[in-house]
DNA sequence: CTGAAAGCGCTTACAG
DNA sequence: CTGAAAGCGCTTACAG
């Protein structure tokens, strides 16, 4: 069943020019005379012929496609994103190879190990929690152009200067939030969630203790809980906030995951978020605009940032020369009932106040 | 910077043997003596060579890609089908070329153009609504192997009858639905949301109504409205539900965030999901567990989906006679807290009743 | 055990 | 305006 394609030859033969003419037919040379052209064509779309663009790619030494690696493509987040990659790339006629790692990190070595047979002519590369600068660059190599989303690689101004980078502005995402609720009034206020050594977590701690300094406060310790960012594991850490005092009235979370998590954890204890307790997430997922109550988060566009990702990429195949991107795409506080001012002992909720940045 | 790639012929020269010893040796010919292997692999080490899939599969007139084309990919379902498939074609050795289409009839048949370009062995296929077998076969060509997922093609039987075809078992699922509807007490339930032209909406509703005749009901025509399937329009829907007598007590929604798109209508109208109205949905979404109440929903294993999607088409391409695939993969009812008695006119909730199938 | 040679489907100076 | 020829990086009978 499955017969050799149509090639070139065949096209050829039939139409009674040599290859050659055909390759400058398909690419719509002017040279060709007009009635050569239409035989040629005649005879293209009669034997249906298809470009074979690996073949092409092979004889003029170059690649018509990158590769995306993305470490969880469950997650609603980088799918968006990954569609926005596809999409810019689809666009300017590139095909993306797709690699999924599961946040392995040696999955993702023999995934890129796989996807560089096929010669891509860059990589976007959302790294699996836990990668290596070395191991990525060995198996990459230094001649293809590679972006980083999302996460910074350790070391990455020692070892891959050379690497574009893309992330949120997750310390302003942070700083937002939890400005959002010292205008509320709240004054013990959690960062929840995340693995400290992410590049994500920390930067979002970041901005969440500037927030907080900018107020003259200074975090205690155990406001500062972490859990994977996940809704069941942050559900379980919830009672990490109230072991000690001074027990903290709102809480930034990582991410919208650890949210909703926590907001479970919270309702177990018999605390209700949103009345006396008040929760931030970051993201915005779709569950966030439907749990109860609806979430403040800080909201991304997943999908902008993929057609982004993709256009630096292209740039810096077409000209190796552009300047290293290191792009922080913004972001936006987008306030729902999640957050409320404290509760005061007398039980009467205060108005919000201004707060001196 | 992007230097010429270390190929055969650097490593030959450098090894001090043709270029088709250094192919054996990559590929482990038992032929080669021990100590010419070693110099090669010493060489490739060195080198850093990297072996050109894309030049191999030219010559062997094979092709080591997969394409997967997917209507949504910021839909969850699809994302993890996505990462099945993905997962399944790399542990193979496969690399999958990603093509999404937003839902898009225009833009598929322009992804398909440009990835028949890159030949690859094998299709799958989670068509754009609308999608029209004709075209799409003209596309893809008599002799690519293709595997469409999820929606039938119109007509699929007649034209693409080659195709293999992999769906969730909507029918069942949706009966499983109504039943349980019906044994809570239930007798005017109604089918709501989705478009029914659509082949996973129409199997839908044929369990659903099975469902009914088996115990005797017939659906009223009220009981069944469309709308897209997104929780938007879902909620704009729900006023349909309540314009003509008999008004049913309960809905099998068409997937869950057409579900909870009713969940926001009900409550809009002063009616409490889970208390005085049924609800269920489809798919299992993470929203759905944490929406307020729970969802009841018919659970799928996308992940699972896509990893048996790409075996099958990986099958078809080893061995073009395997028989034509129809598979129905098994789905599962959820309870949550969504689907209640009805209320009787009492206030009282009655106790569930067993159901003659 | 290893090499010379032909060829996969295309492109691109170079002649004419 | 068109064709002959060389070559991209590999593979694979075929000799020896």
């Amino acid at each position: 069943m499955k017969q050799r394609r149509v090639t070139f030859s065949d096209i050829a033969t039939a139409a009674g020019v040599s290859r050659a003419t055909v390759s400058l037919v398909l690419h719509g040379s002017p040279l060709i005379a007009a009635e050569t052209r239409a035989r040629v064509e005649q005879q293209l779309q009669t034997q249906g012929y298809v470009y074979n663009r690996a073949a092409a790619d092979l004889r003029r030494r170059r690649s018509s496609s990158v590769a995306m690696v993305i470490n969880d493509l469950s997650n609603p987040f980088f799918a968006e994103f990954a569609a926005g990659v596809d999409e810019a790339l689809g666009a300017t006629g590139y095909v993306t190879l797709l690699g999924s790692t599961g946040e392995s990190v040696e999955r993702q070595q023999k995934v890129l190990t796989s996807l560089m047979e096929h010669d891509p002519a860059g990589i976007i590369l959302s790294p699996a929690e836990g990668s290596d600068s070395r191991r990525l660059l060995s198996v990459i190599g230094a001649h293809t152009p590679t972006l980083v989303f999302n996460r910074e690689l350790p070391h990455a101004q020692k070892i891959v200067p050379h690497w574009d980078f893309l992330a949120l502005d997750n310390r302003h995402g942070a700083r937002l939030a939890t400005k959002h609720l010292l205008q509320l009034g709240h004054r013990r206020i959690a960062f929840f969630g995340g693995h400290a050594d992410s590049s994500s977590c920390s930067e979002r701690r970041k901005g969440y203790r500037e927030a907080l300094a900018a107020a003259g406060i200074v975090a205690e310790p155990q406001w500062l809980v972490e859990s994977a960012p996940t809704r069941l594991e942050a559900a379980t850490q919830t009672s990490a906030l109230f072991i000690r005092d001074p027990v903290p009235t709102a809480a930034v979370c990582y991410n919208d995951a650890v949210a909703l998590g926590l907001m479970l954890g919270l309702a177990a204890r018999g605390r209700r978020p949103g009345y006396d307790f008040a929760v931030t997430g970051f993201d915005n997922i779709p569950e966030a605009d439907v749990s109860m109550p609806p979430l403040t988060t800080v909201a991304t566009d997943p999908r902008a940032c993929g057609r982004r990702a993709a256009e630096c990429v292209l740039a810096r195949i077409h000209d190796s020369d552009v300047p290293v991107t290191r792009m922080i795409t913004p972001v936006q506080l987008v306030v729902r009932a999640s957050t409320c001012p404290p509760l005061r002992p007398s039980g009467r909720k205060p108005r919000a106040e201004p707060i001196e940045p």
